[in-house]
RNA sequence: GGGGCCGUAGUUCAGCUGGUUAGAACGCCGGCCUGUCACGCCGGAGGUCACGGGUUCGAGCCCCGCCGGCCCCGCCA
């Protein structure tokens, strides 16, 4: 038998014809006399029709058929009778009156029902893997991602890009995340390292006059997983030359654009918001601030600064800040709702939490002989809270105290149901710091990368006030996730040499790890900057996922191991002794 | 490295204060059924209560350990 047409695709005008579908068998209904299949393959569900009378043989063999039997069957294409059509399915005006079966290939039952909206575990899930792609959602979301990619190359053809693969095994570097490392066999002691992105070979490709590079690039980090990250994920990762960042930006807005409408129907409002790294901290204490609801943080300590508040006080005198936030309507929490949201400041970091209850008669909390009425009233003025609303303190160090508001933020807008459904919102946040001091290395280390570029305007700086240098970096933030990343970068030797040094990188070291890149750049290195988004996050979000897991085809369990194939495993210690290897593990 | 949730039939779960033979639904198997699409009806099989110890007259339940899955903190330039 030879397939003829796929289950998504007959309809009434095929009626009267003869059709071969191939597919899974779905589900069977036996009524005895007759025998309904649903066959279903990539494209869809048709209904399959055996009847005792038409095809007496073909219904006896029709009796063995169960969930996921691999089959073929011909026959007729006839309309339903009336009041039969089903209405859920494209195909449920017609339905294949058999008259031909092959059993292709029985299946066993299997471990789970192959439909959405059945709860199994997650580990069954990946164990069975190729049965758990075979939901809907499954196969929906790996045509999503597939979809996202043809549009984006296509969009980047068009804007003269070029995609060039970058190696796998390359050079371990210091900086940055955990390596997963390679050992060379033919090079005893040495490793390759799988790249933590194409950070590097894509600057060489500048310079090397590519002028406009991407790729999808496979990156790789040897740290802890979450519902987001994945130890191998995939980056759409570009390079231009001679551009400044808002060439970039909107070159990524029109990308963007085109995706979600191509993709989900929706139109983007371009340009995208910007904010500066400042600001993003300042308003909503994040640097991936979700701009799906207001819920802003305000700093309140200048107003608080003549109470008798001693917490408050105390976190002042310290230089420290007092910041809050309204939370609409929720003067009507419990003590234990209240108790619940101090000990979520307390994980977040804080000392305490304040809380002020505003009411038609005025002000409540423990604190209101503190603070008093007046000021109160200038507080909710200053919050735009109104009768109803709970107000929020924490006071700390700023950096505290923002990270502290932020996470309170977007807690309370998930438990308050206060982020609305179906909304994409995006944000660019820019003018990062360069560096930031590591207590625990007691150095600086790049924020974003150790390539960034400084602003022209903050380079003297560099040496004598690194912390107040910005960079010219940018994210962009999708619903409060960082869905991709970037910067001009530094192409010349000197000003790489200056960071490096201000790194803590001495010149060998630099020369060591880095060396042919600042070769390169004596070579006369064009302008140039980049930026790669997630992929798989920018899935996950379009696709409405949970986890991230559920756009890969593939992925890897919080232990980083593969259910299906049982990687990693042990290897024989012929291939140890092969690589100069020996391990320090007992059995 | 740390905090939290979970593990009972093929699956999802229930299982009281520790007490008789561990239940339900779906699935599976058999029978009946010619218009179902969550088909229906009748019957049946199916359990290392993740694993290992301990307490107890008695453990699915309590204690300790361990394995695994998930969420979070640290970590992720």
């Amino acid at each position: 038998m030879k397939r003829t047409d796929d289950c998504g695709r007959l309809r009434k005008t095929d009626i009267g014809r003869t059709a071969t579908l191939m597919g899974w068998v779905q589900t069977r209904r036996d009524h005895g006399g007759l025998i309904f299949i649903d066959l279903r393959d990539r494209e869809g569900i048709t209904q399959v029709v055996f009847n005792p009378t038409l095809s007496p043989d073909i219904h006896k063999q029709a009796k063995d058929l169960r969930s996921e039997d691999v089959i073929a069957v011909s026959g007729k294409v006839e309309a339903r009778p009336e009041g039969t059509v089903n209405t859920h399915l494209s195909t449920g005006k017609v339905e294949l009156i058999a008259d031909g079966l092959e059993i292709l290939n029985p299946a066993k039952t299997p471990p789970f029902p192959i439909e959405d909206n059945v709860l199994v575990s997650e580990s069954l899930r990946l164990k069975y893997r190729y049965l758990d792609l075979r939901r809907p959602r499954m196969l929906a979301n790996l045509k999503r991602r597939h979809q996202i990619l043809r549009v984006v190359r296509n969009f980047l053809d068009g804007y003269g890009f070029i995609e060039i693969e970058t190696p796998y095994l390359t050079k371990s570097t210091p900086e940055g995340a955990r390596d997963y490392l390679v050992p060379s066999r033919v090079n005893p002691g040495q490793f390759y390292a799988l790249p933590q992105s194409p950070q590097l070979f894509k600057q060489i490709l500048m310079v090397a006059g590519m002028e406009r590079y991407y790729q999808i690039a496979r990156c790789f980090r040897d740290e802890d997983l979450r519902a987001d990250r994945q130890p191998e994920f995939t980056q759409i990762d570009f390079e231009l030359s001679f551009v400044d960042r808002d060439e970039i930006l909107s070159l990524m807005e029109a990308m963007l654009t085109e995706v979600f409408q191509m993709v989900k129907g929706v139109s983007l409002p371009t340009p995208f918001p910007r904010l500066s790294y400042q600001e993003a901290m300042e308003r909503y204490g994040s640097d991936k601030p979700d701009l799906r609801f207001g819920l802003e943080i305000h700093d309140v300590s200048s107003l608080v600064a003549g109470s008798s508040f001693q917490v408050f006080q105390e976190a002042l005198s310290r230089k420290g800040v007092v910041k809050a936030m309204a939370l609409e309507g929720k003067a009507t929490l419990s003590r234990k709702e209240l108790d619940e949201l101090t000990e979520a400041a307390k994980t977040l970091g804080a000392k305490g939490l304040a809380w002020v209850k505003v009411s038609p008669q005025g002000f409540e909390s423990p604190i209101v002989k503190f603070l008093g009425e007046p000021l109160l009233q200038k507080i909710s003025g200053a919050l735009t809270a109104k009768a109803g609303d709970l107000l929020l303190f924490v006071a700390d160090q700023l950096k505290t105290a923002r990270e502290v508001m932020g996470g309170l933020r977007v807690q309370s807008a998930e438990r308050f149901g206060w982020i609305p459904a179906d909304q994409f919102r995006f944000a660019w946040v820019t003018d990062f710091p360069l560096v930031e001091y590591d207590e625990t290395e007691q150095r600086y280390v790049a924020m974003h990368h150790p390539f960034t570029s400084p602003m022209d305007e903050d380079l003297p700086l560099l040496e004598s006030e690194p912390r107040r240098v910005r960079a010219k970096a940018y994210d962009l933030v999708l619903n409060g996730s960082e869905i991709g990343g970037g910067s001009i970068r530094i192409h010349r030797r000197d000003v790489q040499s200056r960071m490096f040094k201000l790194l803590g990188i001495e010149p060998a070291e630099a020369q060591e790890k880095f060396g042919f890149l600042l070769e390169a750049l004596e070579y006369g290195a064009p302008p140039h900057g980049g930026i790669a988004f997630g992929l798989d996050r920018l899935v996950m979000i379009l696709s409405g996922a949970e986890s991230i897991r559920d756009v890969i085809a593939f992925p890897k369990t919080q232990k980083a191991i593969c259910l299906l194939s049982d990687a990693p495993s042990h290897v024989t210690e012929r291939q140890l002794k092969e690589l100069h290897i020996k391990t320090d593990v007992v059995e």
